[in-house]
DNA sequence: TGTACATCAGTGAACGCGCGTTCACTGATGTAC
DNA sequence: TGTACATCAGTGAACGCGCGTTCACTGATGTAC
């Protein structure tokens, strides 16, 4: 039988993971375009010819960070969203902003160095992990959309345009954590201005999603 | 005296107008720091040890990239919000919104390569690019908060507060240039769709500003 | 205007260097019986 | 359990190549008188 987790699976998953480790490193200060394979391989003490056993190149390996740098949020934010579900009135939206915002700010304190290769990524040179990225923040946009739906101030919204809307969420969201991370981790002043800024703007989106379809909107 | 038009300054003008066209051409496909000097001299034409004369190195090309691609900007955006100043009502919202996602469909038809190195280079691995960059977006949110400043419906809004909206707005003009990039230049569906979104995120977000001080919001 | 000297944009050769990829290999791990 | 064979993650050497930077230079342009 293939033993998934005989001793030599277990110790390739170990370099691989070494690899996807040195390379968030590495991409701390560069582009993934600019990282080299012997610099890699270097960094985690393997041959260059190693690389091959675990990537066909480096694209391959930045769209594996894709996933682990937001293939774990998809449930946390269902999470989040789903705390709204029916809600109405803004106490209830603004305990939903706070919370979303929270959520930002946690997952950029405890994933610096994948967040800021996501920024840096997501319009960058490297078309299959570009593609990767715009997979992964479209099903962001389409758990937003859902969660949007299920409260009462979406109640004349067509679902295509809370997509629409949901898009505008997310894009706040990358927006709000690449600013934090051009803040040092410990400016805790900088970071709060930062976090007031992004609460106004999606309290703003979100009266405007209450009033879109007012008579004098 | 020190000629400044002399056929000696000239010539070298050309020279390093040049090398900006050529970096742009060659960084359509790539970024910045993955462009070689030697790769943009031969697209030039010229030894790789002329680039010296004119930039210090790769970075400084791109500060001038920086500037080439967005200094032209700042008058046309404050003409399109001085049409607004005073303006009330939705239908003159519509028609200043109207009239800044023409701007920005416009200016990206007509500078998809300078844009296209804006959207990669912003959060890319250079950092005087980065900071160059920054410091142009800062000036757009001056001048949006400054157009906003002269419309009732901000009548209630504090300067710092009208900067925080402009941001929002420039940011989202920025993720709607970067997603018309994302389409054919010639596909007319695809480009009129992302419009139509982008108008649709704006009013959201002019009726949220309207709204936002009321006794329900 | 003409002449002698200064400037400086662009040259071309040279340098040492690290790159990505290939290949036959080794030896620990896995499998069959 | 023990033995003989298969697998395959990682090795290490080799390859040809293009890179950024330096330097003394050339010759057209500019300046002084």
């Amino acid at each position: 039988m293939s033993h998934s987790s005989g001793v030599r699976q277990v110790q390739k998953q170990q370099t691989r993971q070494a690899l996807l480790d040195a390379g968030l490193r590495l991409l701390e200060h560069q582009n993934l375009s600019s990282l080299g394979l012997r610099e890699l391989t270097r960094e985690v003490g393997v041959s260059p010819a190693a690389f091959y056993r675990h990537f066909p190149d480096m694209a391959g390996l930045g769209v594996a960070l894709v996933g682990e740098a937001l293939g774990s949020l998809h449930a946390t934010i269902r999470a989040v969203l789903a705390q709204g579900a029916g809600a109405a009135g803004s106490a209830q939206n603004d305990a939903l902003i706070e919370a979303s915002v929270a959520l930002t700010a946690d997952y950029v304190a405890d994933h610096r160095p994948h967040i800021r290769f996501i920024a840096r990524e997501r319009h960058g040179g490297v078309g299959p992990v570009r593609a990767a990225i715009a997979a992964e923040l479209d099903r962001f946009a389409d758990e937003v959309a859902a969660g949007l739906a299920t409260q009462p101030d979406s109640a004349r919204w067509s679902a295509a345009d809370l997509h629409v809307l949901a898009q505008l969420y997310v894009d706040h969201m990358v927006a709000t954590a690449a600013a934090l991370l051009e803040v040092p981790p410990d400016d805790r002043a900088g970071h709060e201005r930062i976090l007031a800024a992004a609460r106004l703007r999606m309290r703003v989106i979100a009266v405007g999603r209450r009033h879109f379809f007012d008579a004098d909107a």
